[in-house]
DNA sequence: CGCTCGCCGTTTTTT
DNA sequence: ACGGCGAGCG
């Protein structure tokens, strides 16, 4: 363990006037790779050590569980087994441990639920299901608009006010409904586990009293995210001893689409007006030319707070650029590069390839397995979003609170046992009539008059079942229920007889489930049903990527914030996808996207890659790509161009998207010649080309043609050239079709 | 009640 | 390309 000196000694003066300050607020505007997770540990140490602040009287907030975490242990690194007193955690974690104590004062049990997106959706849906809609509202967006509401503290009253157009409108009436039911099935969604205790607490400030005088310090990680909601949960938790630090980056603000607001930032010395300020602008992490790059990147931003982040660091080689036919070419390169990097002697850990949207990462996965390179995928569809884990896991919720009507739902008919449409409809409105729960109306299914005979003695043996169930999970850890579930409910042959062909992966999720909880159970002092069903529900993506096996990982930009890697590939960097296409609408919107491909840019400490394609699959079909404005935005002195050469994003810079186009389309055809793997064998992408390129067939208006799908049909209509070339078709047994002409393997037909 | 088929929306990002 | 879901049939 370091002494006090030590600790000190190790860091730059702006960085030791942080962890040394004063009492009050402190406003730490920490640049990409300047040491704030640093900074935020040695103060922690500093406060227990020097100012002699009991841990337990400090409160820490974090976005992620694993930035949670990795704090933690670097505490304990520099003070022992103390840390482990201090209030650490997330928002939602911190929300949830409030709530525990704070549950009945609400009028909720104890062994509340916790809804993730889904089941929210699913509560949402059995609301919406009774209700005669003026269009089509999705549970999605009902889910979305609730939520914005929720974070910005708008009640359903005010709500009904705010609504302009008539979806919204349905959606403020259905807002009071959907709290009630909340609270019917003792359930909290996510954005309760903030709003609950900062109402509370507002409500009755006797009740946030006992913690607002016990955290004598509060700090705040990844501030330029935080949202309404969480502004206010904090002013509440510090605003006693008014010791405030928050740490954060104006140009890393990426999640404004879930209510973050960056002027919880910007403004904070206003709020605050005896804050101090210290900013951080070394950078320890990247080399020159990314560090240069990414300053210019950002320098396009308006609104920002302002800093110039530069390294002692000499040297480095040029960010490489490479333009690919398609998203399959540009897989194979980076599947190239990281072969590369290992038979150089390097760590499949080193690195990270970054994209824009989950779906991308599919043509990335194929490519990787191809090469037998081993990868993880951080996000995307969630292990415990899957079917067959959900299913079983509804089981658990219904056990642990039998007001679960989500959950409920959900388990009545999996596996299969007779009870359909008809009898839950009947349930549900039994149990609206009478005031029951829907666990009770199961229950008390004989009394329901025009419930069926056979119907009665299935729902009859299925609360039997239950009851069974919750005897056996009484004195069992949550491993134990885990294995009865999946036993009693003989799951597996269920999952066998759905269908076989998924069956084995399915299998193998389930019992990837039951691993999970025999985890927890050994390693959790408290190996509860209910601690685990916790801690299920407020993991989240970035907690799930592991560090021990040696893998490429594959994630969003927005999950490789606050990581860094030796090598970062970024795909995809095109118009529409980044900046996305729903961004384009607006100055701020593109702004956010440009900060997201800053965090890209500076994760990375010593090689960037960056990678654009000039047709990309969307919806199945292929479609031309741009160039990424932002590309253009990139100082050439900082880049290498292999594919194509810098003038081609001047000239798009420049305004001359024809120019840009005729380019784009010969760039794009150098690559794909000649590429091969190593036993000569030929990628899929230059041997899609040789069977299937429409250059050795001529195609013509009126000329008849094969398609391996649709059939035979006849040529309709032929736009642009080369590359770009489209062709409708129209087949006999369809109808008419339009494809990228390179891509749309056609035949003639005689 | 359960199964199959065809249509529809989906891909923005996540606690 | 793919999964979810409603309609229609056995």
């Amino acid at each position: 363990m370091p002494d006090s000196n030590e600790m000190l000694e190790e860091l730059n003066p702006e960085q030791r006037r942080a962890v040394t300050a004063g009492d009050g607020p402190l406003l730490v505007l920490a640049g990409a790779g300047s040491g704030k997770t640093r900074v935020l540990t040695t103060r922690i140490a500093h406060l227990i050590r020097e100012r002699g602040v009991p841990p337990r009287r400090i409160l820490a907030f974090t976005f992620t569980n694993k930035a949670a975490r990795e704090m933690r242990s670097r505490v304990e690194r520099l003070l022992g087994g103390v840390a482990a007193d201090c209030w650490l955690g997330t928002f939602h974690a911190t929300g949830v441990r409030i709530l525990r104590r704070e549950a009945a004062r609400l009028g909720w049990d104890r062994d509340f639920a916790i809804y993730d997106t889904d089941d929210t959706e699913a509560l949402l849906r059995e609301l919406l299901g009774s209700r005669t809609l003026p269009r089509h509202l999705s549970p999605a967006e009902a889910r979305q608009r609730l939520s914005a509401w929720k974070n910005e503290r708008v009640t359903p009253e005010r709500a009904r006010a705010l609504a302009g157009d008539p979806i919204e409108r349905v959606v403020a009436d259905l807002f009071a409904d959907y709290e009630q039911a909340l609270r019917r099935n003792n359930a909290f969604d996510f954005d309760d586990l903030i709003a609950r205790p900062v109402d509370l607490f507002e409500a009755e400030p006797e009740a946030l009293r006992p913690y607002s005088e016990r955290f004598l310090h509060v700090l705040v990680d990844e501030f330029q995210d935080t949202n309404a909601i969480q502004m206010v949960f904090i002013e509440q938790l510090s605003g006693h001893h008014g010791n405030l630090l928050v740490v954060g980056d104006d140009d890393q603000s990426i999640y404004g689409w879930r209510g973050a607001r960056i002027r919880n930032i910007l403004e904070f010395e206003k709020r605050f007006p005896a804050t101090n300020v210290v900013r951080l602008e070394e950078n320890y992490r990247s080399t020159a030319p990314i560090l240069e790059a990414a300053n210019q990147l950002i320098a396009h931003n308006r609104g920002r707070m302002g800093k110039n982040l530069w390294t002692a660091r000499q040297g480095g080689e040029r960010i490489r650029a490479a333009m690919s036919a398609d998203e399959e070419e540009e897989a194979l390169r980076v599947a190239r590069l990281a072969q590369e990097w290992v038979e150089k002697g390097g760590s499949r850990n080193d690195i990270a390839v970054l994209y824009r949207t989950n779906a991308q990462s599919r043509a990335l996965e194929d490519a990787l397995r191809r090469h037998n390179i081993p990868y993880q995928i951080v996000g995307g569809t969630r292990f415990y979003e899957r079917r067959e884990v959900r299913d079983v896991l509804a089981y658990l919720k219904v056990v642990q609170n039998p007001a679960d009507s989500v959950a409920l739902l959900r388990t009545l008919n999996v596996p299969r046992r007779g009870i359909g449409d008809t009898t839950v409809g009947r349930l549900q409105a039994a149990a609206a009539a009478r005031g029951w729960s829907l666990s009770e109306a199961v229950e008390h299914c004989q009394e329901i008059e025009d419930m069926g005979r056979p119907a009665a003695r299935r729902l009859a043996e299925f609360a039997r079942f239950l009851a069974q169930l919750r005897g056996l999970a009484a004195g069992a850890t949550c491993a134990g229920v885990v294995q009865a579930v999946i036993e009693t409910t003989d799951y597996l042959a269920y999952l066998r007889q759905t269908d076989e062909a998924t069956f084995e992966t399915r299998r193998e999720n389930v019992e990837e489930l039951v691993s999970a909880a025999r985890a927890f159970a050994e390693e959790s002092d408290d190996a509860s049903l209910r601690a685990f069903l916790e801690e299920i529900a407020l993991l989240t993506d970035i907690d799930g990527m592991r560090q021990d096996i040696e893998v490429v990982t594959l994630m969003t930009l927005h999950s490789a914030k606050g990581l860094e890697f030796p090598v970062i590939a970024i795909t995809g960097i095109e118009e529409g996808l980044l900046p996305h296409a729903s961004s384009l609408q607006s100055q701020v919107d593109v702004e956010e996207e440009r900060r997201l491909f800053y965090v890209g840019l500076t994760r990375a400490r010593d090689h960037l890659y960056l990678f654009t394609a000039s047709n990309r699959r969307r919806y199945g079909d292929y479609e031309p790509m741009m160039q990424s404005r932002f590309l253009a935005e990139l100082p050439e002195s900082c880049l290498e161009a292999e594919t194509v050469r810098a003038p081609s994003w001047r000239s798009y810079a420049e305004g001359d998207p024809d120019t840009y186009w005729r380019q784009q389309g010969q760039g794009a055809q150098v690559p794909r010649r000649g590429v091969r793997d190593e036993d000569g064998t030929r990628e899929s992408a230059a041997t899609y080309e040789d069977d299937f390129s429409q250059e050795h067939v001529a195609l013509a208006v009126g000329m008849r043609v094969r398609h391996e799908k649709y059939g035979v049909g006849r040529v309709e209509r032929l736009e642009g050239h080369g590359d770009m070339m489209k062709v409708t078709v129209h087949f006999e047994r369809h109808d008419a079709k339009k494809f990228v002409a390179r891509y749309a393997k056609l035949l003639p037909v005689r």
